[in-house]
Order: structure tokens, then sequence, then C-alpha cells
DNA sequence: GGTGAATATGTGGATATCCACATATGTTAA
DNA sequence: TTAACATATGTGGATATCCACATATTCACC
């Protein structure tokens, strides 16, 4: 009788949450997120200049996930990223946070020159 | 003219390691040999109970982006952790350790059970 | 040279991921 | 009701990943 060694609980939290990192749009999303309080789909796809439905779709994951939280104002949907984020989790972002620094930069100075920003913080 | 807002250095790097602790037996790998100066392909088979193709093939992938080092010793393989990795690969790595400590435990455990093994650091 | 142990790799198939493009849904305002 | 904007999702195709199984390689020892 076959009885496997690996138990899931911890190591899935941990590969389940590596496998959403592995895409540069979700973590650019995420460390935008990060970053500000909150971000409609079309501030995030004028900042990382994609397309809505790649944007749209990999947020989805995201919320699928628990790690972002989402809010429809009006016409906009804002995305926040989940306050209650595991201590670990947090610390792997800080972590992105820091090493890709240059990246979220540009992606926010890209987004402050948007023209007509919804409002935030309704 | 398309320009991508999207400047690969950091990021892939980022993104690269975390696609490689996306698969359990991997980063099970990867935590043993943080926790031993080095470990032969038969003790992670044995430790893991994983099949030897199995355990070589993601040993190799692990080496190949050079977070572990290989060294023949007569019929043995040895690995080792790369002492080189950058800071926030090495806090990543211990977050996964105390994370999923009791898997790390459990992997032990085991490896401190199996007969012959070859010897270690010559 | 032959044998066996340890390790590496070739291969095909199953599955997952990602994308662009089209389309659907929902909301506001005329 | 219609138009326009913001967002979500259906779909098929390209590509990547993972695995089991078989086989090759390397080494020690007889």
């Amino acid at each position: 009788m076959w009885i496997s060694t690996y138990s899931p609980t911890h190591m899935t939290a941990l590969t389940e949450f590596f496998k959403i990192l592995t895409d540069p749009t979700r973590l650019r999303c995420l460390m935008l997120l990060a970053s500000h309080p909150e971000l409609c789909v079309c501030e995030l796809c004028y900042a990382l200049q994609l397309p809505q439905s790649k944007i749209s779709r990999h947020l989805a994951i995201l919320k699928l996930h628990k790690l972002v939280s989402q809010k429809r104002i009006d016409q906009w949907t804002f995305y926040r990223l989940n306050p209650h984020l595991t201590h670990w989790q947090h610390n792997i972002l800080q972590l992105c946070l820091s090493q890709a620094n240059s990246q979220l930069q540009r992606d926010q100075q890209r987004l402050h020159t948007m023209p007509h920003r919804p409002l935030c913080q309704l």
C-alpha cells in the first residue's frame, strides 16, 4: 500500500502562492496594489500598457485566491490588496517590491500621467 | 511603434525563481538541502519517497538555475545548496522553511531512518 | 570484461497555462 | 431606448509543465 509522505496543507499553500507570482502581469498588479489604496481595471491597464481582457483575467485569478478584493463603484471596479494576507505572504510581497522596485516605479510613473483617472477611495 | 513598459531584468529574476518553487518536489528538495550540508539523489529519493528519475530531473532543473551545485563522488552525486543565493532568494527560502516546517520535519525523520546512507561531506 | 548500484536522460501523453480576439454584461447619460 | 464606456468571460490555439516508463551512462568491484 502506497502512502505518500507529502502532506499537502502547508506545502500547497506555498506552491499555490508561488504559482500566482510566476506571471509578471499578476506580480506587477500586486505590486501596484500594494502601493496604492485601490486601483480600477483601467488604471492598471494604463499603468501596465496591457489589454483590458488580460488585466481583468489576471485580477480574477488574484481574487479567486483571495489576494485582492473587489468593489464596484459606478462603472468602475476597484481592486484592493487583501489586508489579511498571512505574514509570510506579506513578507514575500515586500521582498518583491524591493527587488523589482525599478519596475514598480516605471509603472507608477506611467499611472500618474493617466488622463481622466477615476476618483479613488470613495 | 509598440514599446513594452515591462523591463525584464528584475521582474524575470523574481518570476523565474517563483516558477522553480511552484513544484512541491523541488521545494521539498530545496528545503532539505537548506538543512543539510549536502545530500545525494538516493537520500532525497528515500526522504521524499519518490522515484529516482523524478528526483534527478528536478535536481537538474535546480542546477540549471544555479540554486544547487553538484559533486560526483564514486557512484553518488551529492547536491548542495548554492551558498551564493541572493538575499531575497535566501529570505524567501527561509520563509518556506518556517511555513512548511512540518513537511521538512517529516522528510528529515524519514531520511534519518534510511539504512546504508552514503557518507556525507567527504 | 561483466555485474550491479547510482544517476541521468529520451520519449510520448496528459494536463495546465497563457494569449488574442470576440462577445457578453452592467452602468451612465442622453 | 440607444450609445458609450468599463469590465468580465467564452473560445480555440500555442506553448509549457509534469509524469511514468524505458533506457543510457558512470563507477566500483570482482
